[in-house]
DNA sequence: GTGGTCTAGACCACT
DNA sequence: GTGGTCTAGACCACC
């Protein structure tokens, strides 16, 4: 559940603007523990930002115990929900 | 399988880790001069990365000159030290 | 299904026996046009040879136009028959 | 796509048709002293190699002094020649 | 957006 | 059966 409404008053940064779409993404079952997430390029080319900006957003998600990442592999939804 | 083949969190590249242990094995005396070191898909396999990866280790030894390559042979733990 | 049985009594180099079984193979449409064909280390272990004769049957097949390799991806049968 | 990715048959690997043509063209003038070179993934498109393959050569050109490369800027050519 | 590192797998050249 | 090179793709650290 997004605590986390997008307020257009509060200034958001982009990179939570991603966040938040990737989250409710994965809490609606779109991406299922053990899928893979877009890889990086893929997420900024469709949010529309740098890419620095996806990666800022996955590593959020990796602090937040949500993904894992693997060196050279990927981004993954992590099993131990 | 190796549980975490590499934690991108880590202050230390995998192949450093490759690197560091062969370092240590040498100097405790584990391989002597003129001794064979494992091939590189043992070393791959032991480490739980990729072939590329225990190679850029070998690579670097060999640049620092504390092992020498021979073509199809494997690499030795120099004896002109 | 070899219609080229390997006589015991002719000497034939044993690449030339990997070499039959793959252009039988081939012939009988179990690889097709287009299909990969195992890798070195598998037909090496399939037919109980070294990895340097599983080398020289594909180079044979290669010269004989059968095949096609690609460096880093494999060897696949020609789609040009 | 490049019709021949790589000629296995060809006597001179991949990487050091790349490193040819780039000194080629450094002595040629094409990249003078302080140029910047084309990006990896560039040079991977245009000789159509792997981007491995791109940064073997430029690897080489840096071993021999020819070029500078500055992280996350690029690759240049080093103007105390 | 660059160069740096990594995965996983293939074939090549040589001993 | 080793080290050498290659493919195709990923993420990382830095500018």
């Amino acid at each position: 559940m997004p605590e986390r409404p997008s307020d257009p008053h509060s200034p958001r940064a982009p990179y939570m603007r991603v966040l938040d779409a990737l989250v409710a993404e994965i809490e609606e079952g779109k991406y299922e523990p053990g899928a893979k997430l877009p890889s990086e390029p893929e997420l900024a080319e469709r949010f529309g930002v740098a890419r620095m900006t996806a990666r800022r957003a996955l590593r959020e998600l990796r602090e937040q115990g949500i993904v894992e990442t693997e060196w050279g592999k990927g981004t993954f939804v992590k099993r131990s929900d």
